[in-house]
DNA sequence: TCGGGTAGTTACTTCAATGTGCGTACTTTT
DNA sequence: AAAAGTACGCACATTGAAGTAACTACCCGA
């Protein structure tokens, strides 16, 4: 692979269809499956699970279970790394911002 | 598609396995389509041409063609419009770097 | 008991991005 | 004369990400 181009490195992580909006669902704080559903309505549930599960393994997500006998209750959140893409994250939105009221 | 996530704007402009790496390798200045190939080796011609036409479009690339009658010579730059994501882009480099160490 | 909510899994299919390999046309260098 | 450089175009094959549709399994309220 070797690309010697750091970027790639961040856009792996965070690039693809879904990943970079349910980082910023997820800016927000800890969420229920459904609830990031509800905020991004188009991705199905299989591939926001495997998108969730691909963010954990790569350390950008904390799945934590509190599920009950009685009740299923998982929540995801952003770990402290993936916290450190925010000012990358912001300047993208703003230029996407930006470049789009032209 | 009504996203309303703006930083797919913006990835959907600079995201993609190519895109990112030939926007770092004309952040230097101005270079003709061989030396683009030298600095990403991976990539084909095709897709380099692809992905500069693309850019192209995009508003991201400038092509300019200053061959004569005797010699092809055509060189590709970043628009102004591109080097507004120079911010962003060095936000996801160092963060790249960083996340590499670990 | 019927519809709805929570959090998934499994099997299959589709499609766009990417890659391969060829050809064009003209040039300079050896 | 032959090889190599510059800058492509075209047709086709491959592949991996994403989508579809079904199923599991449990709970709650009307």
């Amino acid at each position: 692979m070797t690309t010697s181009f750091p970027v790639n490195r961040a856009l792996e992580i965070i690039g693809g269809k879904w990943r970079p909006q349910v980082y910023c669902t997820l800016q927000d704080g800890p969420l229920r499956f459904s609830d990031i559903q509800r905020a991004i309505p188009d991705v199905s549930r299989k591939v926001l699970t495997d998108q969730l599960r691909e963010l954990e393994q790569l350390g950008m997500v904390h799945r934590v279970d509190y599920s009950t006998e009685k009740h299923l209750h998982v929540e995801y959140s952003l770990t402290e790394d993936a916290l450190g893409l925010q000012p990358a994250m912001n300047a993208l939105c703003s230029w996407g911002e930006c470049h789009d009221k032209k």
